[in-house]
Parts: C-alpha cells; sequence; structure tokens
RNA sequence: GGGGUCGUAGUUCAGUUGGUUAGAACGCCGGCCUGUCACGCCGGAGGUCGCGAGUUCGAGUCUCGUCGGCCCCGCCA
C-alpha cells in the first residue's frame, strides 16, 4: 500500500492540537500533526491528530463524504492536515480525560502529508517497550508525551538559568570544545590534529581552567550552560558526555556561593510547583561518613549509622572484638519495623553486604524477654542486648552491624542502608532534601603509588584554618569544597580556589608534580595566577540529574534527547563506528587491533 | 576489568521433568459497523526461540562460549 502523498500547499497551521477548547465553537481550523489513533465505526469514523502540545478528535462524517473516505485510508504515523469546522461535543460525548475533549474537529478536508511505516512500538505513554529498541528507534520514542515533557521541563530549566544569572550579573561565556589534555581526573578524550600530526587536542572534562581565567581576566561572574566529556564507564546518571551549569565567582566566600545557587534551586524547583527552601542544611563531610556511610547522604531517610563499639571490645566475638583493637570500630543501624524479616530475607541482606565487598553483617533483634542475633553464639546474649540498647532499636527493630575501619565500615553500611530503604519503599518521590556537604578532605592518600592526590581538583583552596599543616599532616587538612546534594544524589560540586600562585606551586609539589611537570600541564595557567588574580570560587551543577529528579526519573538517559548505552554506543547513529582509512591516513593515526 | 539480571512473533510476555505442529495479549492485514475516544465484532498473516558450538534418539528448555540491553562494584579531579 503506497496512498497518494499531497503537498502542504497554501495551508497553514491556525491551532496546535492542544488548544481547542468549546470557546472555538464554530471557529474553522486547520491542524497539522500525525495521526494518533484511527476509530473506523464505518460511515463514521474518528480519528486523534497529535503534536507536541497535545490530541484533537477529528470525525469525517457523511456531510464531508471525501474526507470521511481519506480518513478512513488513514494509519497509525501518518502526517496529516485537517481542514474543518470546530463543534462542541454534545455532553455524552465529551471526553474528560483530554484537553480538547469538549471539542472535535468536523473535517472538510483531509491531506495526506505524508505516510509512514507501522512502528516498532505504539506511540502512547502505557506501552512499556525495551530501552534497547527505544533508543535504535529514538526519534520515535521522542514522539511520546513523556519525553516530550521531560525535553520541555528542561528547556524551561536551561532558560530559567539563563534568565537568573543575567539578573544576578553573570555572562554566559563560551570556552572552549578543542582543548589541551590534562591527564589528571577523568580520561579524556582524544581528538587528533591534523595540522599537527601526532598532537591531540581534548574535549573538556569541565571549563575548569578556562573559567578561572575568566576571573583574572576580570569578567567577574561567569556562567555557561555546557557539554563536557568524561571517557569513563557509564551509570544511570553518568553518560560520557553531559551538561554542567558552570559557573565562577570573583571575590567569592562559601556563603556567598551559597547564596546565590539556593535561590536558583528554587526557580527550578518551581518548575514542578515545589520550593527549595533556603539556607540549605550544611553537613561537613565527616559528619555524612560516619551517619550515613555517604558523601552524598539521602535524607529523606533516617537509619543513622552508630557507633556501637562499647559492648563488644571485652566480649568474646572474637571478628569484632579484633576489629576494634586494631583501630576500627562496629558501627551500625536500625532498621525500624524489620524484625519480621525472614531468614531468608537476612540471608539476602547479607549476601548484597557480600557483593558490595563486606565480610557479611550481623543481624540482631529482640524476641520477648530474649533477644536473637546472628551473631548470638559469639557475643552473647549481654552483649548483643547492649547494643539494641546503645543503637535504640525497638520490639519490631532490626539491628544491623558490621565491623572494620571507620570509613570503609561506613560506606559499607551507607550502601546497605540505601538499598533497604529502596526495599522497604522509603524513599518517597515527593520530598526533596537539599544539603551542602562541606569540608571535604583536601587529599586521599592513594595506597598503590604512594601518594597523596587531591580529592576535588588540584585548584581548591585549603581551609584558612588547616593551611598550616598541608606539609607536616597533609591529611587532616580539609579543602574549601563543597558539594550540592538533593535526595542522594550529588548534583553540583565546586570550591574556593586557589588565588595565590605560591600556594599553588605548593600544592603541585605535595602533589608529586616537580616544578617542570605543572609547568609543562598548567604552565599557561601558573603563569596567568601571577597578573593580579582575585580570590574567586565556583560551582557547576550537573543539569541531567537535576532535570532527571525534577522529571521523576531513575536515569538521565530520560532527559537527554540522544543518550549513549551503558557500552557508551549510540543504537541511533551507530557511533562510534570505523573511519574511511584515507581519514585515519590523513591524521597520521594507525587504528589498533 | 568484575558481579548480577534479561534476550521467544512488530511489541510486551507465557512456555511444566528435555518430548507431537512454540502459545497469549496488543499491534498488523482483510471484512462488517453512524457517536467512538484503549471503539466493538468476524476472519487472517506473522517465529533464525540473540548468535555459535556441545550433550542427547530428541534442545526454546541442559552445558560451554559469544554478542547485546539494564543495574551495581572498580573507575568517574
Amino acid at each position: 500500500m503506497s496512498p497518494d502523498v499531497e503537498p502542504l500547499g497554501q495551508l497553514r497551521r491556525t491551532h496546535t492540537a492542544g488548544e481547542l477548547t468549546a470557546a472555538d465553537t464554530g471557529k474553522d481550523v486547520v491542524l497539522l500533526g500525525w495521526v494518533h489513533r484511527v476509530r473506523d465505526l464505518g460511515a463514521l469514523v474518528f480519528f486523534d491528530v497529535r503534536d507536541r502540545h497535545g490530541v484533537t478528535q477529528v470525525v469525517g462524517r457523511d456531510d464531508h463524504p471525501g474526507a470521511a473516505d481519506a480518513a478512513k485510508r488513514l494509519r497509525p504515523e501518518f502526517v496529516v492536515a485537517v481542514q474543518g469546522r470546530v463543534e462542541k461535543r454534545s455532553k455524552e460525548a465529551v471526553n474528560p480525560k483530554i484537553r480538547t475533549g469538549e471539542i472535535e474537529v468536523v473535517a472538510r478536508d483531509i491531506r495526506l502529508l505524508n505516510d509512514a511505516k507501522t512502528p516498532p512500538f505504539p506511540i502512547n505513554e502505557e506501552s512499556n517497550v525495551s530501552e534497547e529498541t527505544r533508543l535504535r528507534y529514538r526519534y520515535l520514542d521522542l514522539r511520546r508525551p513523556k519525553l516530550q515533557q521531560n525535553l520541555i521541563l528542561r528547556h524551561k530549566a536551561a532558560f530559567a538559568v539563563r534568565r537568573y544569572f543575567d539578573e544576578q550579573g553573570f555572562l554566559e561565556i563560551e570556552t572552549p570544545i578543542l582543548t589541551k589534555s590534562t591527564p589528571e581526573g577523568a580520561r579524556d578524550y582524544l581528538v587528533p590534529s591534523r595540522v599537527h600530526p601526532g598532537e591531540f587536542y581534548a574535549l573538556p572534562q569541565s571549563p575548569q581552567i578556562f573559567k578561572q581565567i575568566l576571573m583574572i581576566s576580570g569578567l567577574d561572574r561567569y556562567f555557561q550552560i555546557v557539554k563536557c566529556f568524561r571517557d569513563e564507564d557509564l551509570r544511570a546518571d553518568r553518560q560520557p558526555e553531559f551538561t554542567q551549569v558552570d559557573l565562577e565567582i570573583s571575590f567569592a566566600t562559601e556563603s556567598l556561593v551559597f547564596s546565590i545557587l539556593e535561590p536558583l534551586m528554587g526557580r527550578l524547583m518551581a518548575l514542578i510547583g515545589r520550593d527549595a527552601p533556603a539556607p540549605f542544611r550544611r553537613m561537613p563531610y565527616a559528619e555524612a561518613i560516619a551517619k550515613y556511610g555517604s558523601d552524598k547522604p539521602d535524607l529523606r531517610v533516617g537509619m543513622e549509622l552508630k557507633d556501637l563499639s562499647e559492648p563488644f571490645g571485652s566480649s568474646e566475638f572474637a571478628v569484632f572484638r579484633n576489629a576494634i583493637a586494631k583501630g576500627g570500630e562496629v558501627r551500625g543501624f536500625v532498621v525500624p519495623n524489620a524484625a519480621r524479616y525472614s531468614r531468608k530475607e537476612l540471608d539476602q541482606i547479607n549476601d548484597e553486604v557480600k557483593q558490595l565487598g563486606g565480610a557479611g553483617v550481623v543481624w540482631a533483634r529482640r524476641a520477648e524477654a530474649t533477644v536473637q542475633s546472628s551473631g548470638l553464639k559469639a557475643a552473647g546474649e549481654e552483649v548483643i542486648r547492649r547494643a539494641l540498647e546503645l543503637a535504640g532499636a525497638g520490639p519490631a527493630d532490626l539491628l544491623l552491624l558490621a565491623a572494620g575501619p571507620h570509613a570503609p565500615t561506613a560506606r559499607l553500611l551507607g550502601a546497605l542502608r540505601l538499598s533497604i530503604a529502596k526495599r522497604e519503599n522509603l524513599l518517597d518521590p515527593n520530598r526533596y532534601e537539599f544539603l551542602w556537604v562541606v569540608d571535604f578532605p583536601m587529599f586521599e592518600w592513594l595506597e598503590e603509588q604512594n601518594r597523596w592526590e587531591f580529592m576535588h581538583h588540584p585548584f581548591t583552596a585549603p581551609l584558612e584554618s588547616d593551611a598550616n599543616r598541608l606539609e607536616s599532616d597533609p591529611g587532616s587538612v580539609r579543602a574549601r569544597a563543597y558539594d550540592m546534594v538533593l535526595n542522594g544524589s550529588e548534583i553540583g560540586g565546586g570550591s574556593i580556589r586557589i588565588h595565590d600562585q605560591r600556594l599553588q606551586r605548593l600544592i603541585f609539589k605535595l602533589l608529586g608534580m616537580s616544578d617542570e611537570e605543572a609547568k609543562l600541564r598548567f604552565g599557561f595557567f601558573v603563569d596567568a595566577l601571577e597578573y593580579g588574580t582575585p580570590p574567586h570560587g565556583g560551582i557547576a551543577l550537573g543539569l541531567d540529574r537535576i532535570i532527571a529528579i525534577l522529571a521523576g526519573e531513575q536515569s538521565i538517559r530520560e532527559v537527554i534527547a540522544f543518550p549513549k548505552t551503558a557500552q557508551a554506543v549510540d543504537l541511533m547513529a551507530g557511533a562510534p563506528s570505523l573511519v574511511d582509512a584515507r581519514q585515519l591516513r590523513e591524521l597520521r593515526i594507525k587504528a589498533g587491533e
């Protein structure tokens, strides 16, 4: 079947498919869009015209037999022009489920602008289609109302960001996409230079150095909505290219940055009819790790971690006692109303802990006058009872315990806490808990490489109170770095930067970078620092993650028009792909394997 | 790099202990139908059981390998 396709000619759209109401009754209109569904009743044919604004019912009747005939030949996803008159529907025929349900368009002329193959999946919201198929046919997936709503929300958010920063005196300034590789941090995407054979540009992991240079240049307040690239493995919230709302402020302090960012989040939350009450809670990194086992705690759930070492320090329970003796601790948290867990569920939890890299968990609960615990035999009733008391576990609650060095044990329990929160459905999708995590450690110790590495990036300033320990005790120095966290998701991170070139050199030295090395990698930047650098700081927000949370999506793929799979493949475009041998020759590149 | 999970009609899925011709719903095609809106009714077509080996008289089902989607660990300044 290959129906005749007609030209658009002089027809022009008078209304979208989402706007006609009873007030338009009697108007002569032209709708342009896709056939959503056809209901052929014989001499009477209904179909819905769909565009991104909505759906409008069109009727083909015997008062315009030509139009009725044309309507009978329509199939889903055909592109049509409909000319006709708006009629108010009879009371029984009103469809309250759609905005245009009060009316219908009685077709006088139906033009088929294009036909369509039967789509591999239906274009409506209810259908649940494998993501693989959706990604392969992304152009069809993007016709679905949900994805269109997500992209509309994203547009509105980006627009609100631009308007807000303009109001606050920021300038949007573009920075290079072809730039210099800095091997620290994430793996770079490299772009070969044809003009300089054997040399490469790198795609930016973020515009970090450029925005700092803009501060040195006196641009005062910069922002940009910008693509960033990191060649690392993917996750539900990580794509190889992603979008940051990047900003930098001269003469900034933490409180200035926060006071600018908090109202911005308020504007974004307003897009979904919510707010972001300022000021956000602030939590030191050390507290986040101790209480939640995470540097991005989800504050929608309680179940705080507690140190429960006391009863185990001198107990018979060798594993726990030894962990404490070695400078570690016993940590645990209470799962409310989980005393009912079956043996099978408790085993599952233990398996999960092992999969997360832990040795396992010990569980404990009250039972009538006595207690039950997987550690009962080893620790004895009194110790378990004491631990339950210390943890504040009630009769219906379950206590989960692990032992070892502080941070790894806390992180293990933190991961378990989140997984149990999911299992128990405790993560309320209608709650939004913002916080700032502050006072990150300046450095982390790389065991394998026997050296310190910066935790944030090498331009982050130390807390003034800690700076005198930079050389004597670098592990204890806290950084003026901060993360914005929303519902357990890191949605932004930034810092107050080093503006003193002497301090910057010292930091490079501490990181084991010689003057020559530093010069090679960041020479231009260190040079620039010497020409009157104002104190400055900033932050970058993960736009994809923010939109995903606002849209209620579990994956940022749902708010990116053309995302990649977990293997970094664009299933629609077929990227990456082999390239022409001539292209490679021109670049003096030999492809491996 | 590692772990988990999934892969059967266009789509979403079922498929028993390894046993006849692999099913359902939706979609698609044809017919009927003047108030439908997930229209309804009647009929029909549609399968490389992801791919490749192996075990077996016999494999959608068991084994090994491999490819792909998703989730997690590592990684992600």
